[in-house]
DNA sequence: AAAGAGATGGAACAAACGGGTCGGATATTC
DNA sequence: GAATATCCGACCCGTTTGTTCCATCTCTTT
């Protein structure tokens, strides 16, 4: 009773390593069970299907990542690094999330409406994050902006743009000339000159 | 005719960059044929099997090992800094290998004799360059050993005993730790006391 | 342009795989 | 020892996948 909801979220960490190598695809039951050493029905009894155990671990790396992020902010205090470390942060788990991507845009994407809402709530989030680092930097008079809202968009756009290529293409190219090129800009474009 | 072998190393390549990442079971050949933009069957053309396509990968494979240990080493002149270089190579490479090694572990190990071959050989050809290393640095005198023959081969097998937890163990728990300390000992123990 | 070798891929197939079910075994609680 | 919670072996059946076959296509060579 008590345990079946610890039981559940082993389940779900277990099944989140597998996932996030192999997608959800090449992910088997089987595999899953064998790593948890229990029987494939066994985890039945948890969850209804497979689609149920990746939702659940799709929900769990939102959170993950939410942690994440938000602790990278609170590590340094000045706005200009607080940005870089949850630009880098960004970077670093977008790219381990990777494999849920292709996991999801291999077929059949229809199924996964749920991912949409994840989604967008996170846009949300991240937008009101940006604002308020914008906000404060701007207060702090170390940037200059007009508007911290449109900025923030702004920034919000450049970093989903440079998602793109981490999820579709195969070679992982330039990538990191390509963060340094953005956070310049981000940074050239926003710091006070003096 | 000519381009026929360049094909098959094209393919190779390929095969090799997937079988790398999902092992040779999850590995399809409709995916290897994908990323090449061929049909399916055309590969047939080129290779009789998958199982023929794992054997020219692994083999590819071993031959990049090579040079790249080889690379390590010549890339510094100090025996120290030889063996330094050679044994962080060494983990970085077996640990990008470790999926095929996971492969064979899956099951049906016994079509993967041609496997013992190449790694009964690339020891023996470790052994060289460790017995090598050890025998010139105590030549300098930077090294103190009785014996570089048995030296060489109590290294060798420190750094096999560093292969298990790297293909057996999911938690990636402590290699670097690990790997620290076997250098720190290994230096310790072989350095010349001044 | 005919012939033929080199190369390609669509379609079909048998075998294996894998998600999910079911009935019962085993453990735990009361 | 009944009741309940948890686990698993065996099975089902639709899907996947390695491989084959054969029709085509491309490009020399004659």
């Amino acid at each position: 009773m008590v345990d079946k909801e610890e039981y559940r979220a082993r389940i779900i960490r277990t099944a989140s390593r597998i996932f996030s190598h192999y997608g959800f695809r090449k992910t088997t039951m089987d595999e899953i069970s064998r790593a948890l050493k229990k029987g494939k029905s066994s985890i039945y009894y948890y969850f209804d299907s497979k689609e149920e155990i990746f939702e659940a671990v799709v929900l769990y790396e939102a959170n993950q990542l939410r942690r994440r992020l938000t602790a990278a902010i609170k590590e340094v205090d000045s706005p200009p690094d607080k940005l870089r470390n949850y630009i880098y942060v960004r970077m670093r788990e977008f790219a381990k999330l990777s494999n849920y991507y292709n996991a999801v845009f291999d077929k059949n994407l229809d199924h996964y409406e749920f991912i949409e809402k994840i989604r967008s709530r996170y846009d949300r989030e991240e937008l009101a994050i940006l604002r308020l680092l914008v906000y404060v930097g701007n207060n702090r008079g170390v940037f200059e902006v007009e508007d911290s809202e449109y900025t923030a968009m702004a920034i919000q756009t450049m970093l989903k743009g440079m998602e793109v290529p981490l999820f579709w293409r195969k070679r992982e190219i330039d990538i990191n000339d390509r963060l340094e090129a953005i956070l310049r800009l981000i940074f050239n474009g926003i710091m006070k000159k003096q």
